[in-house]
DNA sequence: GTCTATATCAGGATAGAC
DNA sequence: GTCTATCCTGATATAGAC
Protein backbone atom coordinates (compact mmCIF):
# COMPACT_ATOMS: atom_id res chain seq x y z
CA UNK A 1 0.00 0.00 0.00
CA UNK A 2 1.45 3.02 -0.96
CA UNK A 3 1.80 6.42 1.40
CA UNK A 4 -1.15 8.01 -0.14
CA UNK A 5 -3.25 5.38 -0.04
CA UNK A 6 -2.22 5.02 3.71
CA UNK A 7 -2.71 9.13 4.05
CA UNK A 8 -6.63 8.28 2.93
CA UNK A 9 -7.08 6.07 5.01
CA UNK A 10 -6.01 7.89 8.03
CA UNK A 11 -7.88 10.89 6.93
CA UNK A 12 -11.11 8.48 6.45
CA UNK A 13 -10.99 7.21 10.17
CA UNK A 14 -10.37 10.69 11.30
CA UNK A 15 -12.94 11.81 9.86
CA UNK A 16 -15.61 9.26 11.31
CA UNK A 17 -13.53 9.48 14.97
CA UNK A 18 -13.91 13.29 14.90
CA UNK A 19 -17.29 12.90 13.97
CA UNK A 20 -18.42 10.27 16.47
CA UNK A 21 -16.28 11.27 19.25
CA UNK A 22 -14.97 14.98 18.93
CA UNK A 23 -12.13 15.78 17.93
CA UNK A 24 -10.33 16.61 21.21
CA UNK A 25 -11.53 13.12 22.36
CA UNK A 26 -9.84 11.17 19.63
CA UNK A 27 -6.19 10.45 20.10
CA UNK A 28 -3.53 9.75 17.65
CA UNK A 29 -3.90 6.40 19.36
CA UNK A 30 -7.42 5.97 18.63
CA UNK A 31 -7.11 7.13 14.71
CA UNK A 32 -3.87 4.60 14.18
CA UNK A 33 -5.70 1.85 15.85
CA UNK A 34 -8.54 2.23 13.34
CA UNK A 35 -6.21 2.33 10.21
CA UNK A 36 -4.11 -0.52 11.73
CA UNK A 37 -0.87 1.21 12.00
CA UNK A 38 1.43 1.70 14.87
CA UNK A 39 1.32 5.39 16.49
CA UNK A 40 5.21 5.11 15.55
CA UNK A 41 4.55 5.50 11.49
CA UNK A 42 1.35 7.71 12.08
CA UNK A 43 3.85 10.59 12.61
CA UNK A 44 5.33 9.92 8.59
CA UNK A 45 2.43 10.89 7.48
CA UNK A 46 1.05 13.45 10.06
CA UNK A 47 3.00 15.61 12.36
CA UNK A 48 0.27 17.25 14.42
CA UNK A 49 -2.73 17.01 15.45
CA UNK A 50 -4.05 19.66 13.67
CA UNK A 51 -2.62 18.50 10.48
CA UNK A 52 -4.74 16.10 10.63
CA UNK A 53 -7.80 18.31 11.16
CA UNK A 54 -7.06 20.31 8.43
CA UNK A 55 -7.00 17.47 6.35
CA UNK A 56 -10.18 16.46 7.70
CA UNK A 57 -11.62 19.63 6.79
CA UNK A 58 -10.26 19.54 3.38
CA UNK A 59 -12.14 15.98 2.99
CA UNK A 60 -15.30 17.96 4.28
CA UNK A 61 -15.09 20.32 1.83
CA UNK A 62 -14.34 18.30 -1.35
CA UNK A 63 -17.09 15.86 -0.16
CA UNK A 64 -19.58 18.39 0.63
CA UNK A 65 -18.82 19.94 -3.03
CA UNK A 66 -19.49 16.58 -4.41
CA UNK A 67 -22.45 16.02 -2.75
CA UNK A 68 -24.27 19.60 -4.09
CA UNK A 69 -22.87 19.01 -7.33
CA UNK A 70 -24.73 15.91 -7.57
CA UNK A 71 -27.97 17.72 -6.09
CA UNK A 72 -27.70 19.57 -8.74
CA UNK A 73 -27.32 17.55 -11.29
CA UNK A 74 -30.01 14.77 -10.27
CA UNK A 75 -32.89 17.08 -9.70
CA UNK A 76 -34.35 19.01 -12.31
CA UNK A 77 -35.65 22.16 -10.31
CA UNK A 78 -34.36 24.31 -7.46
CA UNK A 79 -36.98 23.32 -5.21
CA UNK A 80 -36.36 19.78 -5.94
CA UNK A 81 -32.63 20.74 -5.03
CA UNK A 82 -33.01 22.69 -1.70
CA UNK A 83 -35.52 19.43 -0.91
CA UNK A 84 -32.37 17.11 -1.24
CA UNK A 85 -30.82 19.02 1.45
CA UNK A 86 -33.44 19.48 3.79
CA UNK A 87 -34.21 15.94 3.38
CA UNK A 88 -30.61 15.11 4.60
CA UNK A 89 -31.96 15.59 7.86
CA UNK A 90 -34.07 12.38 7.38
CA UNK A 91 -31.75 10.48 5.22
CA UNK A 92 -29.07 10.69 8.22
CA UNK A 93 -31.52 11.04 11.41
CA UNK A 94 -29.41 7.83 12.77
CA UNK A 95 -25.98 9.53 12.87
CA UNK A 96 -27.63 12.69 13.80
CA UNK A 97 -29.20 11.92 16.82
CA UNK A 98 -26.35 9.69 18.37
CA UNK A 99 -23.43 12.46 16.91
CA UNK A 100 -25.35 15.34 15.74
CA UNK A 101 -24.17 17.50 12.39
CA UNK A 102 -20.87 16.87 11.87
CA UNK A 103 -20.30 20.54 10.85
CA UNK A 104 -22.66 22.35 13.49
CA UNK A 105 -21.03 20.12 15.63
CA UNK A 106 -17.56 20.53 14.71
CA UNK A 107 -17.87 24.23 14.57
CA UNK A 108 -18.81 24.07 18.01
CA UNK A 109 -16.45 22.41 19.22
CA UNK A 110 -13.44 24.28 17.38
CA UNK A 111 -15.13 27.52 18.73
CA UNK A 112 -14.87 27.12 22.60
CA UNK A 113 -11.29 25.54 21.63
CA UNK A 114 -10.37 29.37 20.21
CA UNK A 115 -8.70 26.64 17.52
CA UNK A 116 -6.96 28.16 14.44
CA UNK A 117 -8.95 25.91 12.19
CA UNK A 118 -12.34 27.31 13.27
CA UNK A 119 -13.20 29.39 10.45
CA UNK A 120 -11.79 26.94 8.01
CA UNK A 121 -15.13 24.20 9.19
CA UNK A 122 -17.14 27.59 9.30
CA UNK A 123 -16.52 27.74 5.55
CA UNK A 124 -18.19 24.37 5.43
CA UNK A 125 -21.48 26.54 6.03
CA UNK A 126 -20.53 28.81 3.76
CA UNK A 127 -20.64 26.28 0.93
CA UNK A 128 -23.90 25.36 1.91
CA UNK A 129 -25.21 28.92 2.11
CA UNK A 130 -23.76 29.80 -1.57
CA UNK A 131 -25.45 26.66 -3.04
CA UNK A 132 -28.50 27.23 -1.19
CA UNK A 133 -28.81 31.19 -2.14
CA UNK A 134 -28.36 30.33 -5.36
CA UNK A 135 -31.48 27.96 -5.69
CA UNK A 136 -33.51 30.28 -4.11
CA UNK A 137 -31.96 33.21 -6.67
CA UNK A 138 -33.00 30.29 -9.19
CA UNK A 139 -36.74 30.42 -7.17
CA UNK A 140 -36.99 33.82 -8.60
CA UNK A 141 -36.23 34.92 -4.97
CA UNK A 142 -32.94 36.72 -6.40
CA UNK A 143 -33.44 39.85 -3.48
CA UNK A 144 -33.82 37.83 -0.24
CA UNK A 145 -31.93 34.17 -1.94
CA UNK A 146 -29.03 34.85 0.67
CA UNK A 147 -31.20 35.21 3.86
CA UNK A 148 -33.62 32.34 3.11
CA UNK A 149 -30.51 30.05 2.53
CA UNK A 150 -29.49 30.85 6.71
CA UNK A 151 -32.73 30.73 7.77
CA UNK A 152 -33.15 27.43 6.13
CA UNK A 153 -29.34 26.41 7.21
CA UNK A 154 -30.70 27.64 10.67
CA UNK A 155 -33.41 25.43 10.90
CA UNK A 156 -31.41 22.49 9.49
CA UNK A 157 -28.89 23.12 12.45
CA UNK A 158 -31.75 23.38 15.21
CA UNK A 159 -33.03 19.83 14.25
CA UNK A 160 -29.81 17.88 14.44
CA UNK A 161 -29.01 19.85 17.95
CA UNK A 162 -32.30 19.15 19.21
CA UNK A 163 -32.73 15.85 17.73
CA UNK A 164 -29.52 14.34 19.61
CA UNK A 165 -31.04 15.73 22.90
CA UNK A 166 -34.22 14.14 22.51
CA UNK A 167 -33.22 11.13 20.36
CA UNK A 168 -37.11 11.86 19.04
CA UNK A 169 -37.48 10.52 15.07
CA UNK A 170 -41.10 12.07 15.39
CA UNK A 171 -39.93 15.13 15.95
CA UNK A 172 -37.51 15.44 13.09
CA UNK A 173 -40.15 14.35 10.50
CA UNK A 174 -42.37 16.89 11.90
CA UNK A 175 -39.96 19.81 11.11
CA UNK A 176 -38.48 18.80 8.16
CA UNK A 177 -42.37 18.06 6.98
CA UNK A 178 -42.59 22.23 8.41
CA UNK A 179 -39.61 22.55 6.50
CA UNK A 180 -40.84 21.19 2.90
CA UNK A 181 -44.33 23.03 3.48
CA UNK A 182 -42.28 26.31 4.20
CA UNK A 183 -40.30 25.55 0.54
CA UNK A 184 -43.44 25.39 -0.94
CA UNK A 185 -44.59 28.67 0.19
CA UNK A 186 -41.41 30.37 -1.05
CA UNK A 187 -42.51 31.72 -4.50
CA UNK A 188 -41.33 34.84 -6.47
CA UNK A 189 -42.84 38.53 -4.97
CA UNK A 190 -43.11 36.90 -0.96
CA UNK A 191 -40.55 38.92 1.16
CA UNK A 192 -37.35 36.90 2.95
CA UNK A 193 -38.24 35.36 6.18
CA UNK A 194 -41.23 33.05 6.67
CA UNK A 195 -44.37 34.08 8.70
CA UNK A 196 -47.00 31.49 9.05
CA UNK A 197 -50.02 31.25 7.53
CA UNK A 198 -53.59 29.81 8.37
CA UNK A 199 -53.26 26.01 7.62
CA UNK A 200 -50.44 23.54 7.58
CA UNK A 201 -49.78 20.62 6.31
CA UNK A 202 -49.60 18.74 9.37
CA UNK B 1 -14.42 30.63 54.22
CA UNK B 2 -16.27 27.64 54.55
CA UNK B 3 -16.50 24.13 52.74
CA UNK B 4 -19.88 24.78 51.28
CA UNK B 5 -19.31 28.59 50.13
CA UNK B 6 -15.66 26.82 48.43
CA UNK B 7 -17.81 23.96 47.38
CA UNK B 8 -20.57 26.85 45.48
CA UNK B 9 -17.51 28.95 44.01
CA UNK B 10 -16.06 25.24 42.44
CA UNK B 11 -19.38 24.09 40.89
CA UNK B 12 -19.70 27.97 39.70
CA UNK B 13 -16.26 28.29 38.18
CA UNK B 14 -16.51 24.91 36.50
CA UNK B 15 -20.06 26.37 35.03
CA UNK B 16 -18.10 29.43 33.69
CA UNK B 17 -15.28 27.34 32.25
CA UNK B 18 -17.46 24.00 31.01
CA UNK B 19 -19.40 26.61 28.96
CA UNK B 20 -16.24 28.63 27.52
CA UNK B 21 -14.12 25.67 26.97
CA UNK B 22 -16.05 22.52 26.86
CA UNK B 23 -16.35 20.00 29.31
CA UNK B 24 -13.39 17.48 28.36
CA UNK B 25 -10.86 20.95 27.61
CA UNK B 26 -10.91 22.08 30.98
CA UNK B 27 -8.84 20.67 33.71
CA UNK B 28 -9.13 20.17 37.54
CA UNK B 29 -6.00 22.14 37.39
CA UNK B 30 -7.98 25.01 35.52
CA UNK B 31 -11.21 25.20 37.67
CA UNK B 32 -8.40 25.03 41.27
CA UNK B 33 -6.91 27.74 39.48
CA UNK B 34 -10.09 30.47 39.22
CA UNK B 35 -10.91 29.19 42.51
CA UNK B 36 -7.84 30.13 43.85
CA UNK B 37 -7.47 26.52 44.85
CA UNK B 38 -4.59 24.01 45.00
CA UNK B 39 -4.93 21.06 43.19
CA UNK B 40 -5.09 18.45 46.30
CA UNK B 41 -7.45 20.24 48.24
CA UNK B 42 -9.45 19.91 45.26
CA UNK B 43 -10.37 16.64 45.88
CA UNK B 44 -11.18 17.50 49.54
CA UNK B 45 -14.49 18.86 47.62
CA UNK B 46 -15.08 16.55 44.51
CA UNK B 47 -13.22 12.98 43.65
CA UNK B 48 -14.13 13.07 40.07
CA UNK B 49 -14.89 15.02 37.03
CA UNK B 50 -18.33 13.30 36.57
CA UNK B 51 -19.15 14.57 40.10
CA UNK B 52 -18.36 17.95 39.23
CA UNK B 53 -20.47 17.62 35.92
CA UNK B 54 -23.14 16.71 37.87
CA UNK B 55 -23.05 19.97 40.27
CA UNK B 56 -22.95 21.90 37.38
CA UNK B 57 -25.84 20.38 35.70
CA UNK B 58 -27.88 20.59 38.89
CA UNK B 59 -26.55 24.10 38.99
CA UNK B 60 -28.11 25.08 35.46
CA UNK B 61 -31.49 23.52 35.85
CA UNK B 62 -32.10 25.69 39.26
CA UNK B 63 -31.19 28.78 37.54
CA UNK B 64 -32.92 27.61 34.63
CA UNK B 65 -35.87 27.32 36.55
CA UNK B 66 -35.02 30.46 38.06
CA UNK B 67 -34.83 32.42 35.12
CA UNK B 68 -38.25 30.65 34.08
CA UNK B 69 -39.91 31.68 36.95
CA UNK B 70 -38.82 35.51 36.79
CA UNK B 71 -40.17 35.65 33.33
CA UNK B 72 -43.20 34.44 34.26
CA UNK B 73 -43.45 36.98 37.00
CA UNK B 74 -42.23 39.88 35.39
CA UNK B 75 -44.38 39.08 31.85
CA UNK B 76 -48.29 39.48 32.35
CA UNK B 77 -49.25 37.96 29.07
CA UNK B 78 -47.90 34.53 27.90
CA UNK B 79 -46.85 35.73 24.64
CA UNK B 80 -44.35 38.27 26.19
CA UNK B 81 -43.16 35.52 28.14
CA UNK B 82 -42.29 33.97 25.30
CA UNK B 83 -40.84 36.68 23.96
CA UNK B 84 -38.22 36.99 27.14
CA UNK B 85 -37.35 33.34 25.67
CA UNK B 86 -36.93 34.43 21.89
CA UNK B 87 -35.32 37.85 23.24
CA UNK B 88 -31.92 35.99 25.22
CA UNK B 89 -30.52 35.51 21.72
CA UNK B 90 -30.47 38.92 21.73
CA UNK B 91 -29.09 39.92 25.38
CA UNK B 92 -26.43 37.01 25.20
CA UNK B 93 -25.08 37.16 21.59
CA UNK B 94 -22.02 38.00 22.32
CA UNK B 95 -21.35 34.79 24.49
CA UNK B 96 -23.50 32.76 22.08
CA UNK B 97 -21.09 34.19 19.07
CA UNK B 98 -18.30 32.93 20.78
CA UNK B 99 -19.29 29.69 22.79
CA UNK B 100 -23.01 28.80 21.74
CA UNK B 101 -25.52 28.08 23.08
CA UNK B 102 -24.53 26.52 26.73
CA UNK B 103 -27.47 24.00 26.80
CA UNK B 104 -26.83 23.26 22.96
CA UNK B 105 -23.39 22.67 23.40
CA UNK B 106 -23.03 20.41 26.32
CA UNK B 107 -25.14 18.65 25.24
CA UNK B 108 -23.31 17.99 21.39
CA UNK B 109 -20.53 17.04 23.46
CA UNK B 110 -21.55 14.69 26.44
CA UNK B 111 -23.63 12.85 23.18
CA UNK B 112 -19.67 12.80 21.42
CA UNK B 113 -18.84 11.22 24.79
CA UNK B 114 -21.53 8.96 25.34
CA UNK B 115 -21.02 10.22 28.30
CA UNK B 116 -23.47 8.87 31.55
CA UNK B 117 -24.63 12.14 32.01
CA UNK B 118 -25.49 13.19 28.42
CA UNK B 119 -29.92 12.87 29.45
CA UNK B 120 -29.39 14.64 32.23
CA UNK B 121 -27.99 17.69 30.47
CA UNK B 122 -30.68 17.19 28.01
CA UNK B 123 -33.23 17.40 30.75
CA UNK B 124 -32.52 21.16 30.63
CA UNK B 125 -34.55 21.30 27.26
CA UNK B 126 -37.15 19.62 28.79
CA UNK B 127 -37.42 22.23 31.57
CA UNK B 128 -37.39 24.89 28.86
CA UNK B 129 -39.71 22.98 26.48
CA UNK B 130 -42.33 22.28 29.35
CA UNK B 131 -42.23 25.74 30.23
CA UNK B 132 -42.98 27.00 26.78
CA UNK B 133 -45.80 24.42 26.37
CA UNK B 134 -47.34 25.87 29.23
CA UNK B 135 -47.03 29.36 27.89
CA UNK B 136 -48.57 28.03 24.11
CA UNK B 137 -51.18 26.07 26.00
CA UNK B 138 -52.34 29.34 27.61
CA UNK B 139 -52.00 31.50 24.48
CA UNK B 140 -54.87 29.55 23.88
CA UNK B 141 -52.41 26.19 21.41
CA UNK B 142 -53.41 23.62 23.99
CA UNK B 143 -54.13 20.88 21.14
CA UNK B 144 -50.02 21.98 19.59
CA UNK B 145 -48.20 23.70 22.52
CA UNK B 146 -46.14 21.03 22.97
CA UNK B 147 -45.14 20.81 18.71
CA UNK B 148 -45.03 24.72 18.99
CA UNK B 149 -42.74 24.60 21.90
CA UNK B 150 -40.40 22.26 20.22
CA UNK B 151 -40.23 24.60 17.27
CA UNK B 152 -38.87 27.44 19.20
CA UNK B 153 -37.04 25.70 21.12
CA UNK B 154 -35.08 24.72 17.68
CA UNK B 155 -35.11 27.75 15.93
CA UNK B 156 -32.89 29.03 19.27
CA UNK B 157 -30.90 25.93 19.02
CA UNK B 158 -30.19 26.76 14.75
CA UNK B 159 -29.70 30.56 15.15
CA UNK B 160 -26.72 29.92 18.26
CA UNK B 161 -25.36 27.15 16.11
CA UNK B 162 -25.06 29.25 12.86
CA UNK B 163 -24.29 32.62 14.80
CA UNK B 164 -21.18 30.96 16.47
CA UNK B 165 -19.83 29.92 13.35
CA UNK B 166 -20.83 32.96 11.51
CA UNK B 167 -20.16 35.42 14.12
CA UNK B 168 -22.85 37.75 12.18
CA UNK B 169 -24.82 39.74 14.88
CA UNK B 170 -27.31 41.19 11.89
CA UNK B 171 -28.38 37.03 10.96
CA UNK B 172 -29.28 37.42 14.89
CA UNK B 173 -31.26 39.91 14.99
CA UNK B 174 -33.29 39.11 11.45
CA UNK B 175 -34.16 36.02 12.53
CA UNK B 176 -34.91 37.26 16.18
CA UNK B 177 -37.23 39.47 14.23
CA UNK B 178 -38.81 36.79 12.40
CA UNK B 179 -39.74 34.45 15.58
CA UNK B 180 -41.45 37.39 17.20
CA UNK B 181 -43.02 37.60 13.62
CA UNK B 182 -43.95 34.04 14.09
CA UNK B 183 -45.21 34.39 17.66
CA UNK B 184 -47.28 37.28 17.21
CA UNK B 185 -48.73 35.33 14.05
CA UNK B 186 -49.85 32.20 16.74
CA UNK B 187 -53.05 32.58 17.50
CA UNK B 188 -55.67 29.73 18.30
CA UNK B 189 -56.94 28.49 15.19
CA UNK B 190 -53.87 28.05 13.35
CA UNK B 191 -52.45 24.77 12.97
CA UNK B 192 -49.52 23.56 14.90
CA UNK B 193 -46.47 24.30 12.49
CA UNK B 194 -45.53 27.57 11.06
CA UNK B 195 -46.20 28.65 7.15
CA UNK B 196 -44.88 31.61 5.24
CA UNK B 197 -47.31 34.40 4.57
CA UNK B 198 -47.35 37.37 2.25
CA UNK B 199 -45.18 39.78 4.16
CA UNK B 200 -42.97 40.35 5.98
CA UNK B 201 -41.27 42.54 9.43
CA UNK B 202 -38.28 42.92 7.99
C1' DG C 1 -10.10 22.60 55.24
C1' DT C 2 -5.97 23.62 52.97
C1' DC C 3 -1.44 22.76 51.52
C1' DT C 4 2.85 20.21 49.11
C1' DA C 5 4.57 16.25 47.23
C1' DT C 6 4.00 12.48 44.52
C1' DA C 7 2.13 8.26 42.08
C1' DT C 8 0.12 6.89 37.84
C1' DC C 9 -1.39 7.15 33.37
C1' DA C 10 -2.42 8.68 28.67
C1' DG C 11 -1.55 11.55 24.80
C1' DG C 12 1.52 13.99 21.67
C1' DA C 13 5.75 13.67 19.57
C1' DT C 14 10.68 11.86 18.28
C1' DA C 15 14.74 8.62 17.19
C1' DG C 16 16.46 5.09 15.06
C1' DA C 17 16.35 0.08 13.57
C1' DC C 18 14.61 -2.64 9.76
C1' DG D 1 7.17 3.04 4.74
C1' DT D 2 6.67 0.61 8.85
C1' DC D 3 8.09 -0.84 13.22
C1' DT D 4 9.65 -0.60 18.50
C1' DA D 5 11.33 2.01 22.02
C1' DT D 6 11.34 6.16 24.34
C1' DC D 7 10.72 11.05 26.00
C1' DC D 8 7.94 14.82 27.63
C1' DT D 9 4.07 16.94 29.18
C1' DG D 10 -0.12 17.48 31.39
C1' DA D 11 -4.08 15.35 33.65
C1' DT D 12 -6.40 12.51 37.20
C1' DA D 13 -5.92 11.11 41.56
C1' DT D 14 -3.83 10.07 46.36
C1' DA D 15 -1.03 10.54 50.81
C1' DG D 16 0.09 12.87 54.42
C1' DA D 17 1.80 17.21 56.76
C1' DC D 18 -0.10 21.46 58.79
Amino acid sequence: MGASDTRRHIIEAADRLFYENGFEATSFADIAKAVGLSRGNFYYHFKTKDEILGAVIALRIAKTQAMLDAWEEDAPTPAERIRSFIHILIMNRAKIMAYGCPVGTLCNELAKLDHVSKDDAAKLFTHFRHWLARQFAALGREADADTLALHILMRSQGVATLATALRDEGFIRREVEAMDAWLDAQRPGQLSLPQPASRSST
